[in-house]
DNA sequence: TTAGCCCTGAGA
DNA sequence: TCTCAGGGCTAA
């Protein structure tokens, strides 16, 4: 599932691409529940708009445009982001396709299960709640907001961990490989977190995702770069996706269990 | 704070 | 054929 590196690392390669470039083209495939406002709005305000400036919100890539506009994708579950020549025929996932100056090919948004959206704005409005809401970035927050803003929670940490009005970025893999590379238990409650593990687990966030950029991200479900080559972290998770396999520190099993509905992974034993 | 919903492909 | 995952949102 994309989270913060996945969403980077095609921040870095369309900024690359597609800045200063104005698009000529948009192609609705068709109208899903993807379009957080109706295709039209994209079909009529899109064409003629230059591309200023690619940048992250949280998990969402956000295209600013030139007369304060933007166009924002958010990847869900299984939304990609490609660059292709054409359209595959049939394809029954894609949903929005669009053509630049200047440059052949198109940028694709194609997303299996449809949980991933698409939006667009003006300066004039608001932006999306989603977007609004968003916590600091996992990347820029400070070891003290971090403490500050977590230390008082009811929660368990891991749930925490990936409400975006927190902090922004963090998915369900880098959620659970920082924890076990801070040594901290997922059911942990923030109260009961010494500070110096408070710490190590900031930290932890700052290295495994930073890791991942360099790695280009991690290819799971669907995720995959913007020429569809794979993300390379996946190999270096240490927990993630691993029940049952031994810890590579202490080789103890690792285990799965269900949090705030969603499954966690780790080691028993190096984890408190 | 938590359960349920959306949506589809994969696996039992 | 049925069950399930899961990010983000909504309702209870």
């Amino acid at each position: 599932m994309p989270e913060l590196p996945e969403v980077e690392t095609l921040v870095l390669e369309f900024q690359k691409k597609l800045a200063g470039r104005t698009v000529t083209a948009v192609s609705v495939f068709r109208k899903t529940r993807v379009f957080k406002v109706p295709a039209e709005v994209f079909q009529k305000g899109l064409p003629g708009k230059r591309i200023e400036e690619v940048r992250r919100r949280g998990k969402f890539l956000v295209f600013k445009l030139n007369r304060e506009s933007f166009l924002a994708f958010h990847l869900g579950m299984t939304g990609r982001l490609v660059w292709a020549a054409k359209a595959g025929s049939g394809d029954p996932h894609l949903h929005l396709g669009l053509q630049f100056e200047g440059i052949p090919g198109q940028l694709f948004f194609r997303d299996i299960r449809r949980f991933g959206g698409i939006y667009f704005w003006t300066e004039g409005e608001t932006a999306p709640a989603g977007i609004l809401r968003l916590g600091e970035d996992a990347l820029k927050i400070s070891s003290g907001e971090f403490k500050k803003i977590f230390k008082s929670r009811k929660g368990r940490i891991k749930s925490l961990l990936l409400d975006q009005k927190l902090v922004s970025g963090l998915g369900n893999i880098y959620a659970d490989e920082s924890l076990f590379r801070s040594g901290v238990d997922p059911r942990r409650r923030p109260f009961k977190i010494p500070g110096a593990k408070f710490e190590a687990l900031h930290g932890a966030i700052r290295e495994v995702l930073k890791e991942a950029i360099r790695f280009g991200g991690s290819s799971i479900d669907d995720y995959v770069r913007s020429d569809g080559s794979r993300g390379g972290f996946q190999e270096r998770h240490r927990v993630y996706g691993k029940a049952g396999r031994a810890c590579g520190n202490c080789g103890t099993l690792i285990r799965r269990i269900v949090l705030g509905g969603r499954s966690s992974f780790f080691c028993s034993k190096c984890q408190q």
